[in-house]
DNA sequence: GGCGCCATCCGTGCCAGCACCCATCTTCCG
DNA sequence: CGGAAGATGGGTGCTGGCACGGATGGCGCC
């Protein structure tokens, strides 16, 4: 029976130990091909775009861009591409976002290397796969939207949120960002108003516990 | 020429893949060998006692006890057993902590599989290991403490500090701590001013990003 | 036995964070 | 064209964070 052509993969992960060792998991499968890597998200958005490979598998903590703003990136302009995330982050909020970036997959690094081949061929066959714990968050968010009989629209965050939610999860005050952008404090403090609304949290220590959760910054 | 014993590896770290690749990169060495694996601090500790490894490879941010605390458990009980610590903090605050908790190797995620091979075998020559950013840390310390003619003793945190520590970084007011540990929200705010004192932090929200560097909480 | 460290507590005062209200201007889209 | 959404600016007021100042009792170490 003959051979299809191996999947091509792209792999961006900001740790070369990490991608050596996915790597390695990969290519002992006859069916999977690592032709690209990153170790940033600008850099996985040009890699897939040299090498147009069949599946990129993106960490979601990398410099540049996160591997879900690179995801919504190359969904956008590469709609062949499948996507798929490798995260350590167990956590519906991400899982979610995943989704909405145009992920058709969604892998925590804590499962067995088989399931991360699993989850490659699903993602190839276009089947969605998703880890256990994101099918019941998904199950419950369904039974709510069920039971409100409405969305939550989830609406997303602003260019210009995510550049002050940056700078205060850094820890700077409304005047000094004010100064950087020479906007005034005021809209500052609106914006900081706004996001907090949005992702749902109650002040600035929550903001920067979610910021390095998505990476946008380092501890 | 007569091939000595394989060094035993004990490999602790809390996502699943991650052991497999690193394993794969480690077992293509002919005198490495994996004989015990834990995803977690404690487990790594127990592993450690029941296995007798010559070398743990510890990640810092692990459930149960974080990598530093293990090796400090670990370089306690069991002195014959070198520490290599494996992690994506490239942080001096970090390497220094890993010095202090017997680690005779610091390697970040980041680097090549040949240098953690090389930070391996160093290790077991009985060689420390130090990645390129910590030399330029140790350096710099170093000439610090001779022009100052003395040494920083940076005193340690004490438990009940920690234990404020936790929760200021966890976002809970003063006066909420207060009333859990049945205290005076004076003396919450008294233990905090310290701590800021004695890490040379400046407020709540560095509070937050330390205590999530060294794993006392998650983001 | 005194000295240092730790945990506990108190008062005063300033400023930043945050909530809640408001408005204007641009851009984009059906 | 009309409306929605984003970015911009403003006012008012409460409260918690943080910097200062101070104090006391217990415990261990040289």
């Amino acid at each position: 029976m003959p051979q299809p052509a191996p999947a091509r993969i792209l792999l961006a992960d900001d740790h070369a130990l990490v991608r050596r060792g996915v790597r390695l998991i990969l290519e002992s499968e006859p069916d999977l091909t690592v032709v690209a890597e990153a170790d940033n998200g600008a850099e996985a958005v040009a890699q897939a775009r040299a090498h147009r490979p069949d599946l990129a598998i993106l960490d979601i903590a990398m410099p540049r861009l996160t591997g879900l703003q690179a995801a919504r990136e190359l969904s956008r302009t590469e709609p062949d591409l499948r996507i798929l995330i490798l995260t350590m982050y167990d956590n519906e909020q991400y899982f979610f976002e995943a989704l909405g970036a145009g992920a058709s997959g969604y892998v925590l690094k804590s499962v067995a290397d088989r399931d991360l081949v699993e989850a490659c061929r699903a993602t190839m066959r276009g089947e969605p796969f998703l880890y256990p714990g994101a099918v019941n968050a998904l199950v419950r968010t369904y039974l709510d939207l069920a039971r409100e009989g409405r969305a939550l629209p989830a609406r997303a965050i602003t260019d210009r949120e995510e550049e002050i939610l940056k700078l205060v999860a850094e820890g700077h005050t409304s005047q000094e960002i004010a100064d950087l952008l020479v906007i005034s404090p005021k809209t500052v403090e609106r914006h900081r108003a706004n996001l907090l609304q949005k992702l749902g949290l109650k002040d600035r220590l929550e903001l920067t516990r979610y910021a390095i959760r998505v990476g946008l910054i380092e501890p």
